[in-house]
DNA sequence: GTATTTACGAAACCCGAGTTGCGTAATGGG
DNA sequence: CCCATTACGCAACTCGGGTTTCGTAAATAC
């Protein structure tokens, strides 16, 4: 696997220094106050340095944040409420930490924070948004399962579309925190899943299950 | 209303001229491509003028995308899925717009291209994104009041959550295309609104209206 | 008229992202 | 040992967003 390469091997402490220093300036200061300058001196490392292993500031920054949420579990209890809420509430947790970076007094206004600039960041690199969207697949994956396996025993409806499922749950918690910039609370996430999954027309569709 | 100022009377060819510039560059180059330097000049104005009406690009920026989209008419048939189905294809068409920006083939990649940008930009200042928040709670208002009718009606069930419902079909849309990457077409708008109506739950909750 | 206020233009400037050039250090290959 | 190769640090550089300074133009107030 680790083939011996070439030439002088990589000093293997930077990729460590410089992301804890990136990650310190990031949650300190939000996405605008993080400075390459500043990062690489923090890490003791040349610019020159950085800029081999990160190609851009929005790389960077991107690796700080996947390492931070990279605990991503789902777990299938057989309640598919139940488990569309524990999914749902781990979105907006990591949504809220996002939201709050850089912002020393906590969550005082309704700024999305740096939310908007990652997602900017992955737009503006092709490697970058690849990365994302297969991570989100993933994700996406997980939940499909447990969407699947309630569809199975006849919990959610035959024609349950998992895939329109996922995204109102999860977009709804993006386009709140991007867009509108209304706070996101246990009760709203209550309310989503069950919006969701009763639907809002008075007279249900055709039952189809068994 | 024009209540005469003391100095000397502001240009009033700076504001269409510029934004004029801008737009060309924004479409053709997308919001990396959209220079200051370049739009003050292609303006035939001095960067100082330019910055003193828009404090920053994204002032400018937002300012343009703002003058593109301002037909939001939502109009109630009477038939809430129709409806529904209209709002989410507005805004999907929106989007689509947006996402092309600077993308000289079109449509070809799976890139959010401008729209995560303008979210971004929105994030940045407090202004931008009261004057943000205040246009989409104008749109939700109007959506808001149709469910509202549609719910008297009867054809809603009596316990909708209109900002819920909204939030879904907004927020799928805006999900899909700035975190998935995946493209929207009709036969996804219908699934979606579907969706959200018909809801996913085999068993369907307490009947409540009439 | 003169003073004040505001707008415009031109140029120089600051600052941070990202690059370039160069000298040097550490590895493996012959 | 010598060479090619890759990594590192340093300093100077380009580029675009944004600011500052200053001289000048056009309006109102007196």
């Amino acid at each position: 696997m680790a083939e011996a390469r070439r030439g002088r091997p990589r000093d293997s402490g930077v990729d460590e220094r410089v992301l804890r220093a990136a990650t310190e300036q990031l949650l300190a200061h939000g996405y605008g106050g993080l400075s390459t300058d500043a990062v690489a001196e923090r890490a003791g490392v040349a610019k020159t340095t950085l800029y081999r292993r990160w190609p851009t500031k929005d790389h960077l920054a991107v690796a700080v944040v996947a390492r931070l949420q990279n605990e991503d579990e789902i777990t299938d209890t057989g309640d598919i409420r139940r488990d569309l809420a524990a999914y749902v509430a781990k979105i907006a947790a990591a949504l809220d930490r996002m939201r709050r970076a850089g912002r020393p007094g906590g969550a005082r206004d309704r700024s999305s924070g740096s939310v908007g600039e990652l997602v900017a960041a992955a737009a503006r690199h092709d490697d970058i948004a690849d990365l994302e969207h297969r991570m989100y697949e993933r994700r996406n994956a997980l939940a499909h399962a447990l969407i699947d396996a309630a569809r199975a025993r006849g919990e959610l409806r035959a024609d349950t579309d998992p895939e329109v499922l996922l995204d109102q749950l999860a977009g709804a918690l993006y386009y709140r925190v991007l867009i509108t910039g209304r706070p996101i609370g246990s009760a709203y996430t209550t309310r989503l899943v069950a919006a969701a999954l009763d639907g809002a027309l008075a007279r249900p569709p055709r039952r189809s299950p068994s």
